[in-house]
DNA sequence: TTGTAGGCGTTATCAG
DNA sequence: CTGATAACGCCTACAA
């Protein structure tokens, strides 16, 4: 019995092998114990039946999702994902993709830092099935699934502005990825569009740790905003820290809204609004485009949008308006 | 130049290499755009620099903090984890157990599913390193990173029965694990020693989907319970449904307690108290207990215990007792 | 100090 | 239908 007789058996690639070479292999491989080492098979086929992923910052609630969502497409397809958190680190980014590539995944899906343009572009260069996700980089023809964050946080700001809101402030961690320069973006856009001034004392863009100072620089202007959207669910956190250390009234005082649907959100008192990206179906997408890159099918390198939708709950509706203390 | 030159400096063992050629290795690794291949090595060394991290349900937040920890620690080893989430299902756990041993991981750390003991115990004979979390399996020679939950859940209840309530509820997820069986008797022993009835009316092992269920018939008890401890974060989330959705008033009506710190208990209105198991030492300990075994250090087949610790809040300090809806 | 040869476990190819 | 052989890319002896 040769090593090749036992890997044809292995590999279900017995459609002749007579019967009893068939039984011998399998008792044979019982008997022993006998396990294929992926990492000799991988070797030898060039591939390893698996993809990075690579996730800027798992702390985020929607990061567990994406995660979630690509692991199961891959379960499916019998690939396998090695999952790494780059916490919003370029350094560790560009590390976990070295040590990927050394590991040599099939492909990759990244929601990129943005600051590791030289490289993306290397994997272009280097052929490396590559799909970013939630951050378009510009310029770099990859495939990118997003969400049209301009258009979202436009209607969001909108939604406020026809309830009469005049003074709406946006918190967003800082504008490192094209997500939330574009929701500033959508944000100043919403304000021009009904003729309001756009004040930097409302449009912030802090690290976490800053979020409840400019809560209170807000909280001191003699016009203090009577909205906030928060950009992430990590804001959201701060905000409501600082709302009820300060007993605020939401929404009669202030109203709220916060990107990504969290726990939180749903079972705050009052329920808070939320905007709600499709993750899921947005890392089934990222992944699905992966596997037809690695399978060279022809993919687009465009950017993949998906449509998010505002699930109003009662902290955005503000009853009394000019009354609050913010 | 020959391959076992260059293997030499991308390994650092370049203490007598001259200088010219150290140099023009370096130069030709740059220009060829050389990288090692981390498959070929695995084989040659029977070595991955890898270990398998393997979930129970990623749903739990603390799955997140332990996956982050597990892989905080081993970076700075320059190993590098596979995490795997088995989704509370035994096939899919024994699946990724195969699936990551085929990988050679160099050791394994598993937050058990208890449904799989002859997997368990063929990793003990095929002599791979692992060490189980947060769960503990009798009877398997395994070192077992847990915390006491019988002391703390005995601990918790007696605060309440020392406050005045006679009437005390606990609701977690079916019996499958030593975890949420310690709590039980733990929650036992507590009311056994203060001679106050076990009453099977308040004392829930549910699905998840079941919980607003056992909530509403404890809510129609002629007697219902003045407190109730959610045994995770998970029930938690049903129960603050089930109040709002009541309006029960929290903790004047009813009192409560959560298993795990997350967002929704310490901003919750009012605050909840938790039960804080430290889960990033946790992980920690378990990697480096993991660490030792892969050196072949001597490792304990023990349980590693860690203390839980309560952090009251309002939510479980009933001021006015009896007086309650439930 | 550098180069050569053999082998890690698997699979593809081709001869028996 | 089955088995021998080479090769995947790297590393370790050992030879030069």
């Amino acid at each position: 019995m040769s090593p090749s007789t036992v890997s044809q058996y292995v590999n279900k690639r017995y459609h002749y092998m007579g019967e009893k070479t068939k039984k011998k292999v399998a008792e044979a491989i019982e008997e022993l114990g006998f396990h294929p080492n992926t990492v000799a098979r991988s070797l030898k086929q060039k591939k390893t039946l698996t993809i990075g992923v690579i996730i800027s910052n798992i702390l985020h609630r929607y990061s567990t999702v994406v995660s979630r969502s690509i692991e199961d497409y891959c379960y499916n397809y019998e690939y396998h994902t090695i999952i790494c958190n780059a916490d919003d680190n370029p350094e560790k980014e560009q590390k976990y993709v070295e040590m990927l590539l050394a590991k040599q995944i099939d492909g990759l899906i990244v929601v990129p830092t943005n600051h590791n343009r030289e490289l993306y572009q290397s994997l272009k260069d280097r052929n490396i099935p590559v799909v970013f996700l939630d951050r378009y980089i510009e310029g770099l023809e990859i495939p990118t699934v997003v969400v049209d964050n301009q258009k979202i946080t436009e209607q969001a700001i909108n939604h406020w502005i026809e309830a009469g809101h005049r003074r709406i402030s946006l918190i967003t961690a800082p504008l490192k990825v094209s997500t939330r320069i574009e929701r500033v973006e959508g944000y100043k856009q919403a304000l021009r569009k009904a003729e309001l001034p756009i004040e930097d004392t409302y449009l912030h863009h802090v690290k976490m740790k800053d979020v409840q100072d400019v809560c209170r620089q807000m909280l001191e202007l003699e016009q203090p905003p009577t909205a906030i959207l928060a950009a992430s669910d990590l804001v959201l956190v701060e905000l409501v820290k600082f709302i009820k250390q300060e007993h605020i009234q939401v929404p009669d005082e202030l109203a709220l809204m916060v990107f990504d649907e969290v726990h939180l959100a749903e079972l705050h008192e009052p329920p808070i609004t939320t905007i709600n990206q499709p993750f899921y179906e947005m890392g089934q997408k990222a992944a699905s485009l992966l596997m037809d890159m690695i399978d060279h099918k022809p993919v687009e390198d465009k950017k993949y949008e998906f449509e998010a939708t505002i699930n109003i709950r009662e902290s955005s509706e503000t009853k009394l308006l000019n009354k609050g203390v913010l």
